[in-house]
DNA sequence: CACACTTACGATATTCGTAAGGATT
DNA sequence: AATCCTTACGAATATCGTAAGTGTG
């Protein structure tokens, strides 16, 4: 036994019209294809609905009766569908990201002022984790997409290139490299290196370096803010890449490129599950993170060149 | 936009399967033909509802929510369309029935337990009331049928002869024509008559004979029950129709049919409403009434022979 | 290479709109 | 005579099943 919704249609337009011709016309049909539409609903139903004695439309004992319902399913089935494309249109939905510190603070808070102004009803939940959680969030579904480096099981996920992030030495303006326009890895043997925690993707890009590795690091920490502290203080150096400069915005300190021979970099994905696809509030933040990929380098150059370090508050922030 | 049921069904069943061959099948369809039908209710959505890569199939965060709400519209609508066939097989339903008091008291019971026991889902409602309300109910819709005489004003209302009902004397055994095998109405003359109200079919029926409105009448009553005392106690006697003689078993009152040419009937009819159609249940107590036009002229023969009174109780009774 | 979904395509069913028919006021 | 629903029928559309195509493990 089949259904469909354009009888239901016919049926409550024919219920309130109690007219063939009319009802047909608010169904952009002609009367006699409304008329066989109708009986079809009968033959389904398996008694007649209406009473029609040509001159007057009537719902019989059991009209009345599908009539209670059929109102009902219709809205019900309308709303449901009303709903998927609601989601569709993104003025539903939710999106979940799961985006290393430096970018959840710096980078992301503008790109999601720009999603929810344009599409205000999907709900935004913004995870900062470091790396191996954040990709944990992705393989178990409590995150959509995950701003991050690479780990070392990308099982099951998918990543796309997203930019370069290229390391700065952040010194005191008192440091003897305070002033320079680029540094060499090697000028740095002897200074006192702070260092982030080991589940940190910065310092995973720096330890895959060779020669960092050589140099001496005797401060631990795991939040950047401690960093400014501590390099304000005098206490060390930092290496830092470009994405987590806009925190270092203090006069007292320096933000000095590295010369390109000595360049570290770490690299950032966009990372999805591979085996599921994304909701259409996702996709659309999916590729407004694509396209702001050029940008993004545009964003490091400008990093690289002290007084003009953009930060969150060059975007627009959350009401 | 139209949506049919088939492809609600569809959808839940690879929900659950996830696997298009197996959901096919159990849609009694080729598996192209199922795809086919899965695209048309993503496209009717406009977002994919299945994640297919291949080898597996899967949700898509829209089909996760659609099928939320797939089961429910599909249970909601077969739950109405078996409501409707429940009422058309008369599994449910019901039926009321407005009839004079002589036939609610005496041939319906047996009707009612008869249909009861055929269609033991059907409610039924049976109102004993005089002619006019047993017509006013059926054309305002409190009853469905009404069985009963013609009324002065028949407009709207259909009637179909169901059975005439012929009058007898009632009288006590010491009467002087106690004996007699069947008397004239002329035999009657200074007899004093008891009779029915004014709202009565039977009184109605009577006032119409000629040869009836000579006789003498001083004692007016509202129910039968009423006439069986009077008779006992000598006051009088009384003409009454075949089908009120079920109450006359008593020992000391004698029924004595009319002779041939002074023979008196009312006529009864099945009523209904001419414009609206009567429910399935009430199709068939109609159609269960009219077949027993037959049974009903044979018990009024029967009722003619003193002592083969036939009375409710010869039917079975509700439970 | 075997399994599983999609595409292609001819055949069948449905549905549609126009035109004619029948019934009621 | 006018209105309104039904029937008739050829045309357009949709759906189906078979068979070939594609892609993945």
């Amino acid at each position: 036994m089949n259904l469909s919704s354009r009888q239901l249609r016919a049926f409550v337009a024919l219920a309130q019209e109690k007219h063939f011709t009319k009802a047909a016309g608010r169904c952009h049909q002609t009367q006699p294809a409304f008329s066989a539409l109708i009986r079809s609903l009968e033959d389904a139903a398996g008694v007649r609905l209406f009473d029609r004695t040509t001159r007057r439309v009537e719902l019989t004992p059991e009209g009345h009766l599908f009539n209670e319902s059929a109102l009902r399913l219709l809205n019900d089935l309308e709303a449901v569908m009303g709903d998927i494309q609601d989601h569709v249109a993104k003025r539903k939905g939710s999106v979940a990201v799961a985006a290393l510190p430096s970018l959840a603070a710096g980078w992301l808070p503008g790109i999601y002022a720009r999603f929810h102004e344009q599409y205000p009803g999907v709900e935004l939940h913004l995870h900062d984790a470091l790396l191996v959680p954040c990709l944990d969030m992705v393989r178990l579904g409590s995150a959509d997409i995950a701003v991050a480096a690479k780990g070392s099981d990308m099982s099951g996920l998918h990543t796309e290139p997203l930019c370069e992030d290229y390391f700065h030495l952040v010194c005191r303006d008192d440091h003897p490299l305070a002033q320079r326009d680029a540094v060499r890895l090697s000028e740095l043997k002897g200074n006192a290196i702070i260092q982030l925690g080991k589940g940190s993707s910065i310092r995973q890009s720096l330890v895959r370096n060779a020669a960092f590795s050589s140099l001496d690091s005797f401060l631990e920490v795991d939040h950047l803010a401690t960093v400014t502290g501590l390099v304000t203080a005098g206490l060390g150096i930092s290496l830092l890449p470009s994405m987590t400069l806009f925190q270092f915005q203090h006069e007292r300190i320096k933000v000095i490129p590295l010369a390109p021979r000595s360049r570290i970099k770490r690299s950032l994905y966009l990372i999805r599950r591979s085996d599921k696809s994304l909701s259409s509030a996702g996709r659309a933040f999916y590729e407004l993170l694509l396209s702001q990929r050029g940008e993004l380098a545009r964003r490091n150059d400008f990093a690289s060149a002290p007084g003009t370090i953009q930060g969150a508050d060059t975007f627009p922030t959350f009401p």
